[in-house]
DNA sequence: CTCGTTGCAAATCTTTTGCATGTTT
DNA sequence: AAACATGCAAAAGATTTGCAACGAG
């Protein structure tokens, strides 16, 4: 709004200010005072590109704004998931992720790999459309919906045992 | 094995008799032993028809037998769960839910009510299917996969207003 | 100024664990 | 008898909350 595109441009991102407007917007919206803390947290959100965890994001909200706690992270991140800007996906771990919806779809599904614990996301097309049959089935609609897919790396040439212990 | 099946039979379901020999055997197969605490946990599960979480098996096994402590509660459930008679559902809420899989399929996704908070599970015939799909653009090969439907009645009528509050 | 926010530490709440004792095989 | 399973109570670990001080509007 004041620095017009410079050729220079040395690091902010183009939807980087977009999303913090859109932050704003929603704390007005909902009369929450913007504070330097849910700020410095909403940054550290935004610049994650990956999967991240409220422990992790105390850490980065920290390195912008000291003062950052962590009950204040964990009372911002409701604000966040709920503004649509971080998205809470829990995997049935002990405690749960958050991913920066980069304004990408909704419809995507989480499969876990279960050997590297590393979690994708994956665009699942249908997703919602389905979701929504099968909530019809029983006269409901559709809030949100996840698919989650537990999986491991196909091994090639071996397919006998079935559990391969613990 | 050693009543035959009599004209007069109280009570005892078919499949009851069949699941809990399933059980010992998938003790047995583990090096497992069979104790009445396991037993007396086994059938207070095998006997819910609906969901239950942890605390209220606890309560149904002490009604069976009295001895059952929590924690064997919680040691128990895993071996349940790995001999396949009971599934674990993790909707997001604190606690975990657990049904007991009545011989019935795999595939399955789970409707959440939020406003009356019961569970629904739902047939999901290419559940496993699009699961697979979706886990093959990375490489891996499925282990397990749910689908959760967060959905609440379907108000006919009006649509407007997108946030009606919290 | 007023009322929402914050940090701190204590509290919650579910699930896990160490250890001495009781059971199963 | 030997090894495993259990109960109890303490521990763990993520998230929540009470409260006095702080800061945004």
């Amino acid at each position: 709004m004041s620095v017009p595109a410079q050729p220079s441009d040395p690091d902010p991102p183009a939807d980087f200010e977009t999303a913090r407007e859109t932050f704003k917007a929603f704390l007005a919206k909902n009369d929450l005072r913007v504070t330097n803390q849910r700020l410095a947290i909403f940054e550290a959100a935004f610049s994650q590109e990956e999967h991240f965890t409220a422990e992790e994001l105390l850490v980065h909200a920290r390195a912008i704004d000291a003062s950052v706690s962590r009950a204040t992270i964990y009372r911002t991140l409701p604000i966040l998931t709920e503004s649509q800007l971080v998205r809470e996906i829990d995997v049935g771990r002990d405690y749960k992720f958050y991913l920066a919806s980069h304004g990408k779809r909704i419809d995507q599904a989480q499969v876990v790999d279960v050997e590297s614990n590393k979690i994708y996301e994956i665009d699942a097309p249908f997703l919602e459309w389905y979701a929504r049959s099968v909530a019809e089935k029983v006269g409901l609609e559709p809030i949100s919906q996840r698919l989650q897919v537990q999986a491991r790396p196909i091994r090639k040439g071996r397919e006998k045992g079935q559990n391969p212990g613990n």
